[in-house]
RNA sequence: GCCCCCGUAGCUCAGCGGAUAGAGCGGCCGCCUUCUAAGCGGUUGGUCGUGGGUUCGAUUCCUACCGGGGGCGCCA
């Protein structure tokens, strides 16, 4: 490469299609050469991307475009810019001249530039300072701000993508046989929230919910109804009936191992296809997804589709894979060793060793396909690649606004669903063999970019602290630092329970019933959303609920403070304009708002919530430092001040505000 | 045995190659006749598990250990 190409520098607002040239899709990070069709829609609208468009071209020009990234990052402190770039130390190692006089050099050119709203470079440390000129950056901040409420989605900055077509979503996957807890609380939080923020960035998505109503666990309560006759107490919830019912029916199989054979039986009917045994389980199924869908959505989760195993089994899904799978030679079967008389999944190190312990059974000696067998169907059918569709229909007719489930009976000719490009399973880590199994199998296929775009969306689990522990009466263990959920035991912090004690935690100082359960659901949403995917949540009830600090109280708190402040602060109507020299607290909260766009646009890329939350507590960090060290706006007799400040607000209240729906929070203007 | 995750302040966690390692909670001292004190300021508190290595630069990357958790089923 020439390096010499010249890149036109469109003006703020400028809308340019473009193809990414890094060597590497940030999106999706396969090299550029496997990654196809990858376009990013940008727009120079803001000052970092104009900074680091200015900044490469600086690199081409010096000749290190090839081996140093323009990479530009807030400046770590206010003496030094606003924004700094690290680039000349890297180009004095590939150059083998002076870090000073390549900095002094691209200072120079960047200069000469003339990025729009930059008024000064310096340089210091080996570091590249640009310093911005307030009154012209702080109206594109402001106005951008205010503006996104009405854009359908948000612009993605200089460098991220937009992934083409389909993203398909699944999460929560409870099984249909007990309430839901803490644990497929965090799932549904997890995947609800990845959806949002793919949506708010311009991508297509949909979210599914997949019902395992044929497994064992679902079986279990189905001994204990009909076989122990275990009946519901009084106004007793179905869910919480059902976890009882299946924290019973766990117990008496140690003392009665006879009474797995029921579970054989229940489980052997419905393969069967047996059908009053079938619709039995069916409608236990159905009316614990009732109550998950009841809890889900006090959080404002809701799904596009059900799917429903029972579905995929009686529609030939798996019957169709194994076919595809067979008849590819991916699986084959063994006809002596340890899997005799199974089809086994060969190991990704030799894909002809069906003897192997790392080989997976798919077919079982009996000729019942394991749940891995039917995951694969499904994966297959979420890219299409099945050759075939369920049917489907409304979840409740006279709900509009329920979701699709899927059916295998009835004629659905106008809906489809599945046909994507990706697929997120959100699906905790301790299942990461089995879904490396489903990759190896769509691999195996052939389908080689379906398997690169299936993504496990790991997580880990949501633990007990001591504390915790002790509250639900779970004996304690000396030294032990963490104490697993259990249903099966019925060692869990049921979702609903939780939230119902976050109200009434909230319901002492909220304004109204209304307000504590809004904010409520926010608070309990947010404490499992900041915390980073692969680390376990040490649950503890003082920290769950805690309304002060690093919690979504504050975040929606700094919302209605906001909202207050312009109800209190008229609008005269005429235009504000920004002063030349900010105070501290201006500057950092113009900064705050303009990473909004940036943080969104990670938190798609890496597929991880808790960077959102952590810029958002960092948004509301921002406003309240500015309330607390400048005078009331209200009684601020400079009417050029004032009209600033009120725009300043304005815009930080539409920013957290979408941060705030983002994260899937209300954003309440009164608390 | 092999694989994955974690180890940063008393506690819970951010920090995913750059400038003096941050936040919340807890402790201590302050601030409500001022737009919501669910707030703010100050203070206390860290050999970033340990040893090597790569680099101009390492909490961050590599490697070997140590400690904790999880996974390696003809369960899901």
């Amino acid at each position: 490469m020439a390096g010499r190409k010249r890149v036109p520098r469109p003006a703020a607002g400028i809308t340019q299609r473009r193809t990414v040239t890094a060597a590497h899709c940030r999106l999706c990070g396969s090299s550029r050469a496997l990654c196809h069709g990858v376009a990013t829609l940008w727009r120079m609208s803001d000052v970092r991307s104009r900074i680091a468009a200015a900044l490469a071209e600086a690199l081409r020009e010096i000749g290190v475009a090839e081996g140093v990234d323009p990479v530009v990052e807030p400046s770590a402190r206010p003496e030094f810019g606003d924004f700094s770039t690290p680039a000349a130390m890297a180009s004095a190692k590939v150059l083998r001249r002076s870090t000073r006089d390549i900095a002094q050099q691209l200072s120079d050119r960047l200069t000469a530039a003339n990025v729009e709203a930059v008024s000064a470079w310096s340089v210091s440390g080996g570091f590249v300072n640009a310093h911005l000129d307030a009154a012209t950056w702080g109206r594109e901040v402001i106005d951008a701000a205010v503006a996104m409420p009405g854009i359908e989605r948000v612009t993605m900055p200089e460098g991220h993508a937009v992934f083409p077509g389909k993203t398909l979503v699944e999460h929560t996957a409870t099984n249909p046989n007990k309430a839901a807890h803490v644990g497929h609380l965090r799932n549904a939080c997890i995947g609800d929230t990845v959806a949002r923020v793919l949506r708010r960035t311009g991508h297509t998505v949909e979210v599914e919910n997949y019902i395992d109503d044929t497994g064992v666990q679902v079986a279990d309560v189905a001994v204990g109804i009909r076989d122990l006759g275990l009946t519901p107490l009084d106004g007793e919830p179905f869910d919480q009936f059902c976890s009882r019912v299946y924290v019973e029916v766990s117990r008496r199989y140690e003392h009665d191992p006879a009474l797995q054979q029921q579970r054989a039986a229940v489980l052997h009917d419905i393969e069967a296809g047996k059908t009053d045994t079938a619709s039995f389980v069916k409608d236990i199924a159905r009316r614990v997804v009732a109550c998950h869908l009841a809890t889900m959505a006090r959080f404002d989760i809701r799904y596009d589709l059900l799917t429903w195993e029972s579905d995929i089994i009686a529609l030939g899904f798996w019957r169709q894979a194994f076919d595809l799978l067979r008849d590819s030679g991916a699986i084959a079967h063994a006809d002596s060793g340890q899997h005799a008389g199974c089809w086994v999944l060969p190991p990704e190190s030799d894909p002809h060793d069906l003897d192997s312990d790392a080989a997976k059974v798919l077919v079982k000696s009996d000729g019942v396909a394991t749940y891995t067998a039917k995951d694969i169907a499904y994966q297959l059918w979420k890219f299409g690649m099945l050759g075939r569709d369920f049917q489907y229909t409304r979840w409740d007719p006279g709900d509009p606004s329920s979701p699709m489930t899927t059916s295998a009976e009835g004629d659905s000719a106008d809906v489809h669903f599945g046909g994507a490009q990706r697929v997120v399973n959100v699906i905790d880590a301790r299942q990461a063999y089995p879904q490396r199994v489903v990759t190896t199998a769509l691999r195996r296929l052939g389908h080689e970019a379906a398997a690169d775009n299936s993504i496990h969306l790991a997580y880990e689990v949501v633990a007990l602290t001591p504390a915790a522990a002790a509250v639900l009466g779970v004996p304690l263990e000396a030294g032990r630092e963490m104490y697993a959920l259990s249903g099966r035991r019925g060692i869990e912090v049921r979702a609903d329970d939780l939230l119902d004690r976050a109200v009434q935690r909230l319901s002492e100082k909220a304004r109204d019933a209304d307000s504590a359960r809004d904010v409520a659901a926010g608070a309990v949403r947010y404490y499992l959303l900041r915390f980073s995917l692969n680390q376990i949540i040490a649950f503890d009830f003082d920290e769950a609920l805690r309304v002060t600090g690093d919690t979504g109280v504050y975040l929606q708190n700094a919302h209605a403070r906001a909202s207050g402040i312009l109800r209190k602060v008229s609008d005269d109507g005429i235009a504000y304009t920004v002063p030349s020299s900010l105070e501290r607290v201006e500057r950092a909260l113009l900064h705050r708002i303009d990473g909004y766009t940036w943080a969104l646009a990670e938190t798609a890329r890496a597929l991880a919530p808790s960077v959102l939350t952590a810029y958002a507590f960092s948004l509301a960090s921002a406003l309240s430092d500015f309330y607390e060290h400048t005078s009331p706006i209200v009684r601020e007799a400079d009417a050029e001040v004032r009209r600033f400040r009120r725009a300043l607000v304005a815009a930080t209240r539409a920013t957290l505000g979408d941060a705030l729906r983002t994260l899937g929070m209300a954003a309440p203007d009164r608390v």
